[in-house]
DNA sequence: ATGGTTGGTATCCAA
C-alpha cells in the first residue's frame, strides 16, 4: 500500500497538482491538510475521477480542513473527540480496508500556534500547545494497534529537522515546549516512520517557507509534516519519499507530499 | 531588527 500526506493549502485550487502527484505515484491513499473547503463543496467527483471512490473529509469555510482520498474503502472513525473544545476540522480517521491488511488511520492538521511562542500572551500557542497535549493523552488512554497518524503536525522535533537548530529554538514550530509535548505524543504508542529510513542526523525537510525568494538555494527548510506507525507496522515498512520536486510545481504549497509503502 | 509570500475572503486574517 502507497500513501501520502500533503498539506495542500487549497485543495481545489492545487487539483491539477493533486492530478500529477496521483498520476506519477500512484497512491493507494492520500491524506490531506488545509483543504480550505466547506464540506457541500468538496470537489468529490473529480477525485472520484482520479481514481479514489472512498472518501472521508472535514472542512470549513476559508480555513483548516482534513480529507483521506482512497482506492481502498474507508469506515470512517465517527466518535473522534473535540479537541480544545473548537470543531475547527483538524483531525479525520478511517479504517482503510487494504487488501494487505487493514489499518487505522489518522490524518491531523495542528494548529500552527502564531508567532509569540507564550502561551499567556498568544491564544493561539495556549491552543497549539493544548491541542498536542490532548492528542497525547487521548491516544496514551487506548490501544494501538496497525495504526498509522500523519499530518501536517506543525513541530519539526529533531535538531536536523530544521535548517538551523540553535536559531530556530525560539522560533514556534522548534520551541522545547513544542517538541517535548511531541515527544509524548509519539511516546503514545508510535515510531517516526520517516527516520526509519533517514537517520536523526541528516536533515529533512517537507516544508520551505514561500517567503524565500528561492527555496533551493537558501534551503531554510523545516519537517512539520510526519507519519507515525505503531511498532507492529515496522516489518511491513518498505520505503519513503520527500517528493520535494513538488515545491518547483506551478503555483506549489509550501508543503511537499510525503510517501510511505507498506509492503504488499 | 525587519520583512519577505501566499490563499481565502473581503480589503484583513492566518500561515
Amino acid at each position: 500500500m502507497r500513501l501520502v500526506t500533503w498539506n495542500i493549502n487549497s485543495l481545489r485550487l492545487r487539483l491539477p497538482l493533486l492530478a500529477r502527484l496521483t498520476s506519477d505515484l500512484r497512491p493507494d491513499v492520500v491524506c490531506l491538510q488545509e483543504t480550505k473547503v466547506p464540506d457541500p463543496l468538496f470537489p468529490a467527483d473529480d477525485l472520484r475521477a482520479l481514481g479514489f471512490e472512498h472518501l472521508h473529509y472535514s472542512g470549513m469555510k476559508g480555513y483548516n480542513g482534513v480529507a483521506i482520498l482512497s482506492r481502498h474503502p474507508l469506515e470512517p472513525l465517527s466518535d473522534l473527540p473535540v479537541w480544545y473544545e473548537k470543531a475547527d476540522c483538524r483531525h479525520v480517521a478511517a479504517r482503510v480496508l487494504a487488501p494487505s491488511g487493514s489499518v487505522e488511520l489518522h490524518d491531523f492538521y495542528v494548529p500552527a500556534g502564531g508567532d509569540e511562542p507564550d502561551p499567556e500572551a498568544n491564544p493561539k500557542f495556549a491552543h497549539k500547545l493544548a491541542f498536542v497535549e490532548e492528542t497525547a493523552r487521548w491516544f496514551a488512554n487506548r490501544p494501538n494497534q496497525r495504526t498509522i497518524l500523519v499530518g501536517d503536525l506543525n513541530i519539526a522535533p529533531l535538531e536536523h529537522d530544521v535548517w538551523n537548530h540553535k536559531q530556530l529554538l525560539k522560533i514556534v514550530s522548534h520551541t522545547p515546549p513544542e517538541t517535548e509535548r511531541l515527544q509524548t505524543w509519539i511516546q503514545s504508542g508510535f515510531v517516526d516512520a520517516m527516520r526509519q529510513f533517514v537517520p536523526p542526523e541528516e536533515k529533512l525537510y517537507t516544508w520551505w517557507s514561500y517567503r524565500n525568494r528561492d527555496w533551493k538555494a537558501s534551503n531554510r527548510g523545516r519537517r512539520l509534516d510526519h507519519v507515525w506507525v505503531t511498532p507492529d507496522l515496522l516489518p511491513e515498512l518498505s520505503g519513503m519519499t520527500i517528493v520535494a520536486e513538488a515545491r518547483d510545481w506551478p503555483s506549489p504549497s509550501d508543503h511537499v507530499p510525503v510517501v510511505l509503502d507498506l509492503a504488499e
